[in-house]
RNA sequence: GGGCCGGUAGCUCAGGUGGUUAGAGCGCACGCCUGAUAAGCGUGAGGUCGAUGGUUCAACUCCAUCUCGGCCCA
């Protein structure tokens, strides 16, 4: 202690004042603390324990439903972000006031599950084909149970609430036969087509994929422009692709009526010697271009020389098959035609068109009449040419090779298709490109568009008994349901307007079976058979299910479920299983509807909460098959955040080393301080996230811990006996009360509408402003040094009180940990065991008070002017505490002077001394530019420092006994000497 | 390439229907305190509001184009 902070008598008062005294320790030692709470909580059932509560309560129910995370890796920074964002919700519900009950899911079944398993029994040496599918699927439902657990106690070690000793798993045998029985309604609705069309296929895994299951990456393939000869004429259409194996699939040539076309002569050709190869086209020959294209055609085919000849319309043209010389096969009449997909940008204008092998291609089929029926389909379920029409020179070639060393690469076709083309004289050029191009999501082999019997959810189709086709319904259920932000339901809504049917089959193990019966002619069971038959084999086929699971379907043949029903001759099972979205679009059927969350056809969720990845995914898979089975949307409202990208705003990647793991912020930081991030970004955009700015929220987290520490401290011994009535505070007091009231109303707005980061920023305000910097700065010398029994005091102490015990609350939903430390800590914990067991406390609105507030902030408009002007005086070293002062405060507008009456300006500018004066003051005396009409004449406090509270008093003043001290302090001493 | 969304101080965020010198907290710099002390207080410096063009008496706020980034799709 230096010789200035001595006073005359050197007596030390220390032990006299209230120092403020807690247990709570200043840093949090969150990484070591948080385990332990969470094992606390375990062990009193926490979340039951909420439930039974807000049961007693009489609480309304709010539900977020959980949207499944793959169960197939171990959390990451995105996934425990979305787990942390549900628990503010469903944590901010309950301290609201309702039920607020969480079941976290898993989605177990699909693709990425049952690869990895086959690359399993592949490393024993067992291909796929040599295990049987019960115990193939065992092994997956073994996979992906170690992964359930896995994520599990990392979302656990999140601090993330829930009821995790009951999960919903998709994989689960009730949850199967629920989304079975789901399926079958679907069925019933008259929504379900069988339909051939191309569709994404993946030779190298045998199986259709869907858009979610497919990636794009750069591909290098071969181009190549072919020339069709037109009947009838002495000149060629040209068109370009990049799949050369298609061309064998060719049915027909598309072009765009509003595109120009020429016809167009070659002249010359550049020669053998430069090129080092002699070029296809010849002198003399005539091409139909697309006129903006016909130059880039033609250096292309190496033509030095050509000539435009005259405007062509190719409408009504015939074709002929660039291989009709091979065989009979290519004799068929090529049509021309018209479609928008066709464009002048790039090729030549016309596109060779295989009904079989693109989605465009298909449509322009249709459109133009022809029939599904007479697509031709020569490519096999392993990528190759299979068809008994086919020329021996193309049977059995692979376009992909879907196995060895070379698995993925381009297999035999391309090649041999463009040297038969050669051989026909149909060839105009060649060349390799690279593209962007489809591959499965698991073996990043390139996918194929191949046509095949799938079964669909029509979209347009009407329902039965007359209802809305499923587009309809959804579309109607979006404009009933709330989002958040707003755009979401733009987004989704579009999305469900242009989506094509939805198709459900996938031909694979690891899924609930598609249970349907096909009937010799081809039909479902469900529209095969009268409606109450179709009703006796569902049942039987449920019936089956809930005895014996799944496995049930898979081991069965289609008599057992017919006899009796119908003669079962001829009827085939469908082996296919279902996509995996359909496995969660029905989640909240077994998850909310089977445990009596929500009623069985009218419920809903409040929310549901997903990356806005989920607008093509989860919330439309859910919509989907909720209007197709109960006509309306599962949930009232939906949620989404963005993805996390680091501080430059780039997603997270490997490559880019710029990834941040959960588990090592839980060890660095603290999971609370991860909370406090999520917490404080705006996650309805991307949330960006970086070293340095944990580090900001671990600055918060101090300055919100040290709020509470305070606080413990200040109130150390308190009790309700020393409460003070609001009317009978000072006007600070009242002051702070009112900034509570107006928290209050913000802080439960802002929980109701998901805005967290607005509650932060009020939180750190109120603590870091409001109350640090003013109020217990000021109340600082009351606190420690005034009688206990003085008014001043206690009131302090009260508001403090009511101050702990919302700040506690407040933030409980967002720093479980921290808030449950200080509430156990605190005279509050003799309510419950455990904060999180409260609600917000009411917070009577009597204490809003706009005029008192008006008053205070002139009141701290001139503060502001004093602290400046002691700044300067402490930057000439003419003091150093602001107790050392003691201004002269002029004020020319006399309704600010007045906002002082009643108050001690001293006291409020922690001065020794203070004087308000109605006028101009002197020249010299300082003033803030924004605070005109203040003006602040400081001047050092006289007379002696108080040994006790360290203000300068007049000694003349004292208290005989107490010399030293200011009669203030005095007292108090008196008081506890008596006391003693 | 298409659909949707976004780019405000070093960081996180505020800025109804366009209108005086664009705000807050944190961080930073400097100073004070040493009875909240690996704390607390004060003062201060930081922004061509992604860029350009336009509408307007007036634009961070409206329109267009571009750019960068994100999600989804091709």
């Amino acid at each position: 202690m230096n010789d200035d902070t001595k006073t005359a008598t050197g007596n030390d008062y220390r032990d006299t004042l209230f120092l403020p005294k807690t247990e709570f320790p200043m840093r949090g030692g969150l990484p070591k603390a948080e385990p332990k709470w969470i094992a606390r909580w375990d062990e009193m059932r926490l979340y039951d324990r909420m439930r039974e509560d807000a049961k007693k309560r009489g609480a309304k129910p709010f539900i977020l439903h959980d949207g499944p995370p793959y169960a197939n890796g171990p959390i990451h920074l995105g996934t425990a972000m979305n787990k942390i964002l549900k628990d503010l919700v469903v944590r901010g519900h309950q301290m609201l006031g309702y039920d607020a009950s969480y079941i976290p899911g898993w989605d177990c079944h699909g693709l990425p599950i049952e690869w990895k398993v086959e690359e399993e029994f592949r490393a024993k040496g067992r291909t796929k084909d040599d295990v049987p599918g019960d115990e193939f699927r065992r092994a997956c439902r073994a996979y992906a149970e170690k992964w359930i657990e896995v994520q599990k106690q990392g979302f656990r070690r999140c601090g993330v609430e829930g009821d995790w000793d009951h999960p919903y798993l998709t994989m689960n045998y009730e949850s199967e036969a629920a989304t079975v029985r789901e399926f079958l309604r679907v069925a019933m609705s008259g929504r379900l087509v069988r339909g051939s069309k191309p569709i994404m296929w993946s030779p190298v895994e045998r199986t259709a994929l869907a858009e979610a299951e497919v990636e794009y990456h750069d591909r290098k393939v071969p181009v190549i422009w072919v020339k069709f000869p037109v009947q009838g004429e002495d000149f060629s259409v040209v068109i370009w692709t990049t799949t050369p194996w298609t061309i064998p699939a060719n049915q027909a040539v598309s072009f765009n009526p509003s595109i120009s076309y020429g016809l167009y002569e070659v002249e010359s050709v550049m020669n053998e010697e430069e090129l080092g190869f002699a070029p296809f086209a010849k002198p003399g020959d005539k091409y139909v271009l697309a006129d903006a294209l016909a130059q880039s055609v033609m250096d292309s085919a190496k033509v030095s020389g050509f000539k435009r000849l005259q405007d062509v319309n190719p409408e009504g043209w015939t074709l002929t098959h660039p291989l009709h010389t091979l065989s009979d096969f290519y004799k068929h009449p090529i049509p021309m035609l018209a479609g928008d997909h066709v464009t002048d940008d790039a090729g030549t204008g016309f596109v060779h068109t295989a009904p079989a092998h693109g989605e465009d291609d298909f449509l322009v089929w249709i459109a133009s009449g022809h029939k599904a029926s007479d697509i031709r389909d020569i490519v096999n379920e392993d990528g190759v040419y299979e068809h008994p029409d086919l020329p021996d020179a193309l049977q059995g070639l692979d376009i992909i090779r879907t196995s060895g060393k070379k698995r993925g690469e381009q297999g035999k076709a391309n090649p041999e298709v463009m040297r038969l083309l050669t051989e026909a004289g149909n060839l105009l050029s060649r060349g390799v490109t690279t593209i962007r191009d489809a591959h499965s999501w698991r073996s990043k082999a390139p996918v194929i568009r191949r046509a095949t019997p799938q079964w669909f959810i029509s979209m347009d189709k009407p329902g039965a008994n007359g209802a809305a086709p499923l587009r309809e319904l959804a579309l109607k259920a979006l404009e009933d349901t709330g989002f958040t932000p707003p755009s979401g339901r733009n987004r989704i809504t579009s999305m469900v307007a242009d989506r094509p049917d939805w198709l459900i089959s996938r031909q694979r193990n690891w899924g609930v079976p598609i249970t349907l019966l096909v009937s010799p002619d081809g039909q479902p069971h469900t529209y095969a058979l009268p409606e109450d038959k179709a009703n006796e084999v569902n049942k039987r086929i449920l019936d089956a299910i809930a005895a014996e699971g799944v496995e049930a379907w898979f081991s069965a043949d289609a008599a057992t479920f017919l006899d009796g029903i119908a003669d079962p001759a001829g009827w085939e099972k469908v082996t296919d299983v279902l996509d995996v979205w359909f496995d969660s679009g029905t989640t909240h059927a077994f998850t909310l509807r089977d445990r009596g969350i929500i009623d069985e056809n009218s419920g809903q969720a409040d929310v549901y909460l997903e990356g806005s990845d989920q607008h093509r995914g989860w919330f439309q898979s859910s919509l989907l098959e909720c209007c197709a089975t109960r006509g309306m949307a599962p949930y009232k409202q939906v949620v989404t955040h963005g993805f996390i990208v680091d501080s430059e705003g780039k997603k997270m990647s490997k490559s880019l080393g710029n990834t941040v793991e959960p588990e090592q912020v839980a060890n660095q930081f603290g999971i609370e301080i991860l909370r406090l991030w999520t917490a404080s970004s705006d996650f309805t955009e991307d949330l960006r996230i970086s070293d340095d700015i944990l580090k900001t929220n671990a600055e918060s987290y101090r300055r919100l811990r040290n709020t509470l520490r305070y606080l413990l401290g200040a109130l150390d011994g308190y009790s309700e006996a020393e409460a003070v009535d609001p009317a009978d505070m000072p006007g600070l007091e009242r002051w702070v009360l009112h900034r509570l009231a107006e928290s209050d109303a913000l802080v439960r707005k802002s929980y109701e509408t998901f805005d967290y980061k607005r509650i932060m920023s009020a939180m750190l305000n109120f603590c870091g402003v409001d109350l640090s910097a003013i109020y217990f700065d000021i109340r600082k010398d009351s606190l420690y040094c005034d009688a206990p029994s003085d008014n001043r005091r206690k009131a302090a102490r009260t508001v403090m009180s009511l101050v702990l015990e919302r700040l506690v609350t407040w933030l409980a939903p967002i720093m479980p940990f921290t808030t449950e430390e200080a509430f156990l800590m605190s005279q509050f914990a003799g309510r419950a065991d455990s904060v999180h067991l409260l609600t917000f406390p009411d917070t009577p609105k009597s204490w809003l008070d706009a005029a008192h507030a008006a008053r205070w902030e002139k009141i701290f408009k001139v503060r502001r002017v004093v602290t400046g002007a002691l700044e300067v005086e402490r930057r000439e070293k003419r003091i150093g505490a602001s107790l050392e002062a003691s201004p002269e405060v002029y004020i020319e507008d006399k309704t600010l002077i007045d906002a002082f009456e009643g108050e001690s300006p001293a006291d409020l500018f922690i001065t020794s001394g203070a004087k308000l004066v109605h006028g101009e003051g002197p020249a010299d005396a300082y003033r803030l530019e924004d605070t005109p009409g203040v003006a602040v004449v400081p001047a050092k406090a006289s007379g002696v420092k108080c040994a006790r509270s360290w203000k300068y008093f007049d000694p003349a003043t004292a208290d005989p006994e107490f010399p030293d001290i200011t009669p203030r302090d005095a007292a108090a001493v008196r008081e506890l000497r008596g006391a003693a």
